[in-house]
RNA sequence: GGAGGUGUCGCAUAGUGGCCUAGUGCGCCCGCCUGCUAAGCGGGUUGAGGAUGAAACCUCUCGCGAGUUCAAAUCUCGCCACCUCCGCCA
């Protein structure tokens, strides 16, 4: 959620922001006047409640006629009390909801527009021009049959669409872009985590997923659980109702996870393949730290992932997203895009979110610094998306035979394979 | 899943209905004293919200939530977390 100070001292701000995201800016003036009542329904109930209190505490050394009086005055202000305590929890409530579905203040530099309306910042690298080699590339499904890597006919038969079993060196390919990843990020300074991909609905709630996206969130209803979408949840929630001394930040973490998309919405799109599943490990990147430094370590979020697709000398480009697609959450995003040879596009393998105060603000992420304490900024970026990546790899470092070309950086984690043979 | 126990300020503890505006010790911060350090002395030290130009001020906060009462850290009920034991299990 955002500072309820700003809604008051600048709804224009909000009413701006709102309409770049292409959102009704209606909502601040409903917000603005759920204020006023809370605030009312809080001074009624603080006064009557002073009031008795203060009455309450002459009755022990009151006698006689003075005690019947005040015994039947404070009986009479205890039900007020109770009245007014209740109309300011509801007011309350009433506020909180209003604030809580109320998206972060897009950037002034994000893109006006929807999914369309990106700006490129950058394209990396060159995509290879496969009539020039001499051959047709092949899909990542049919490279993956080839290699025994990846069998989506059992993922369908054994848990449905979406899923998908990656074998022999399929999975090795996995486990090595997983290591890789983790040995990087931990060399980066972030601290490697494995936290759960099962949490409670506070981390869900607090970090902007039951909003708009909770369509696209698995619940296991009996437990009151979810299953995360990305580890961004728990570990955003991980120093929840905490106060971080500020000469501790950045805080930066590195976490492997499953996710899990139910993907509601999205039938027929990308239907082949493992580029759009219902689950998929990852490795993400988050940061808490201020919002002075946000900015910056957004840059340097994207830098990393930068530097991760380069290290697979994959090509790229980078989008600056456009306002209307950013989530609840995010001031601004920027995605990278890599090369996808059989569809001719580029397609996400990261992105990279600054969510300033507002996941910190829900969740209770607290800096305590010299100027008193005051609301953490957190960041999250993909490192490392399993499926895409592997889509990625296969598609565009195959040649004529179907093998595939191992990049250097790799080899270490795969027996030193330099390149993966298609099977007899 | 069953039985028992515990939950108070950063930590350790005191507190069985009004004298709790939650005490004390440790730690931490500021000052005094002292060649230096330690000790000693004095003061400060949960967090959130409301009001105000800013304060003084007021309200909430003893795991969480409801209830009893004029009044709850204290009594009642529910929930959660942790600990011990049993069962089950990777």
């Amino acid at each position: 959620m955002i500072d309820v100070r700003l809604l008051r001292d600048d709804p224009d701000l909000v009413r701006a922001a709102q309409e770049r995201r292409g959102e009704s800016p209606a909502v601040v003036d409903d917000l603005l006047a759920a204020d006023e009542s809370r605030r009312a329904s809080i001074a009624e109930f603080e006064q009557l409640r002073a009031e008795q209190k203060q009455l309450s505490k002459q009755i022990p050394q009151a006698q006689g006629e003075e005690r019947a009086a005040l015994l039947s005055r404070t009986k009479e202000l205890s039900g007020q009390v109770k009245t007014a305590e209740a109309a300011q929890g509801e007011a309350a409530a009433v506020f909180d909801v209003l604030l809580k579905s109320l998206p972060n203040v897009a950037a002034a530099e994000a893109p006006p527009g929807g999914e369309d309306d990106f700006v490129t910042i950058e394209e990396v690298g060159t995509p290879r021009d496969f009539a020039a080699e001499g051959f047709e590339p092949r899909d990542h499904l049919e490279l993956g049959r080839l290699l025994g890597a990846i069998d989506v006919e059992r993922g369908a038969k054994v848990s449905g669409s979406r899923f998908y079993f990656l074998t022999g060196v399929g999975a090795q390919l996995e486990l090595a872009l997983v290591q890789l990843a983790m040995a990087k990020a931990a060399e980066w300074g972030f601290i490697p985590m494995i936290p759960p991909s099962l949490v409670g609905p506070r981390a869900m709630e607090g970090t902007g997923f039951l909003g708009q996206a909770a369509d696209d969130v698995y619940h296991l209803e009996k437990d009151d659980l979810y299953l995360v979408g990305t580890s961004e949840v728990p570990l955003a929630a991980y120093h929840s109702d905490e106060i971080l001394e500020a000469d501790s930040l950045p805080l930066k973490y590195a976490a492997f996870s499953p996710c899990f998309r139910r993907e509601a919405g999205s039938y027929g799109k990308d239907t082949k393949g493992i580029f759009r599943v219902h689950w998929f490990d990852k490795v993400e990147m988050f940061v808490y730290t201020t919002i002075e430094e946000s900015y910056a370590t957004h840059e340097a979020l994207l830098a990393w992932e930068r530097e991760w697709l380069d290290a697979l000398e994959l090509p790229y480009r980078v989008i600056d997203v456009a306002a209307g697609d950013l989530g609840l959450s995010a001031i601004r995003k920027f995605d990278c895009e890599a090369w996808v040879p059989t569809q001719g596009k580029y397609r996400e393998v990261s992105s990279t979110s600054n969510c300033t105060e507002f996941q910190a603000r829900r969740l209770n992420t607290r800096v305590r610094g010299e100027d008193g304490t005051r609301p953490a900024a957190t960041l999250n970026g993909t490192l490392m998306a399993a499926t895409r990546t592997i889509v990625a790899l296969l598609e565009n470092h195959q040649q004529a035979d179907g093998s595939v070309r191992v990049p250097a950086v790799l080899q270490p984690y795969l027996g030193g394979r330099q390149v993966l043979e298609p099977l007899a």
